[in-house]
DNA sequence: GTTAAGTGGTAAAGTTTATATACCTGCTAT
DNA sequence: ATAGCAGGTATATAAACTTTACCACTTAAC
């Protein structure tokens, strides 16, 4: 006999909630651009097979969440979501699309191949000694056994380096993408940590990548950070194929199988 | 202005084909298994967060798909779905459920594996006559361009080093595994072939499947089959990423951005 | 065997969600 | 100024879902 409570809720999504996630997916996967103008809500009901009071309620939906702007009398656009570097709105929407994440790892390699290749050329003297006191931080944190800290100054070596790449485009960029980081919204350094438990390895590639930059070697600094986020993204592949298999370990075991 | 032929009609899951998704969910995963009876229908009503009526209607579909068995006064079981080797219900709820396919392929490879070092280590002449004549015909297939063909002889080979591993336990198995490739299911030739375009490669490795059994080398079998194995699975996985950029570009033409 | 408890089987009424239609107001171009 | 098209609003209708009640069958305890 099988435990009534393996049988949680689910969800059923409504038709306003399937609308707009497929309007978000849209935005993510770049169909519809900044500032595109939306076919009339007559146009767009009758394309999706909805009733128009519904596909009002969703676009209502998105305006709220800052993704499109609705004109009386003019017609309904694509909110303006890349202008600087990456909106509020466009942080939430990557937070609530878990697909787009392997595609952020992507850019993220690529970017921070490109920052540490930068900084190895240009890293000054001060750009040096900030990396080396963070160094030190990194090297505390691991002996310490403290996991915020840790984190912490994971995420300043991260932005020290951008910095010494001394390209403002690409620190304004990195920004607002560290900043869907320290939400915890995709780099998830306890995941990191459950599977990687010594998190030695994460210092040795983390020490890499700074004396790569203090020894001015940018082939050998593009190196260190592409080794790097492979093995961010091997790690937490592993790490959420590691919880699907120990939750329905879980299940089974309500099961008394 | 976006065209509106991009908003292609959204599919609204109901209740009933939410509910049914999870129940196949969880016997794809195991996590309900052959024979169990479920909890009553009162209780898994309240354990979804459904009504009674709409559970159900779930359970009529899942009756039809001959995945459960409803028996008027006693209970819901979980149909006998592995008993011999799979069962057409198991096959059929394999399709629904492309998260399942790595973990197939997966078995598959080990499954692979361990028939062609058996093939190596069993195979009678009339068994490696068998061999040869394949070997003709994958050749004569890729030399006439004939994919039609080249598929079929592909089949022929994977069941012919199963029947050549003379267990009889395993080619059972393995006869309604390879019911879904041939169903196209899993194993896309022309999905593969998209990839590998010549289908040299593919070509190549069935041949050194041939060869290593034919040489009686089962060390070189097993890892001529997991090379094999590994291929497919790579190339699938490119195939189905490649499918999913294209649509995406379709779609941003026809936006005209 | 009889019976009580628990199971699936069925039907009706009520509620929520979604559709269809009509009409109003505001913007923009001619 | 006005015609056409956009979004804004309201109401009637239909479909989906829930709630409640009761019936029929199976099992197991007595």
């Amino acid at each position: 006999m099988i435990a009534a409570e393996i049988f949680e809720p689910i969800d059923h999504e409504s038709v306003v909630d399937t609308v707009v996630g497929k309007v978000e997916t849209m935005i993510v996967d770049g169909v519809l651009k900044d500032g595109a103008r939306l076919p009339s809500e007559r146009e767009m009901a009758d394309a999706f097979g909805v009733s128009r009071p519904k596909l009002r309620e969703a676009l209502q939906t998105l305006e709220a969440r800052g993704l499109v702007h609705v004109r009386h009398g003019d017609g309904t656009y694509i909110a303006k979501l890349t202008g600087r570097a990456m909106s509020p709105a466009m942080l939430a929407l990557y937070s609530r699309h878990g697909e787009a994440f392997y595609d952020y790892l992507e850019y993220r390699r690529e970017q921070e191949a490109f920052a540490t290749r930068l900084a190895a050329q240009r890293a000054t003297a001060a750009d040096k000694e900030r990396l080396s006191a963070i160094r030190e931080e990194l090297e505390a944190a691991w002996l310490g056994q403290d996991a915020e800290a840790e984190s912490e100054a994971d995420f300043r070596l991260h932005h020290a380096v951008v910095d010494a790449s001394h390209n403002t485009t690409l620190i304004h960029m990195m920004a607002s993408v560290y900043d869907l980081t320290r939400r915890g919204i995709f780099y998830n350094h306890d995941l990191l940590r459950s599977i990687d438990d010594s998190g030695r390895k994460l210092l040795d590639q983390h020490i890499e990548i700074i004396e790569s930059v203090l020894s001015a070697d940018p082939v050998r600094a593009e190196e260190a950070a592409r080794d790097h986020m492979d093995y961010v993204e091997e790690s937490i592949r592993r790490g959420r194929e590691l919880q699907r298999r120990e939750q329905r370990a879980r299940m089974r075991f309500k099961t008394g199988v």
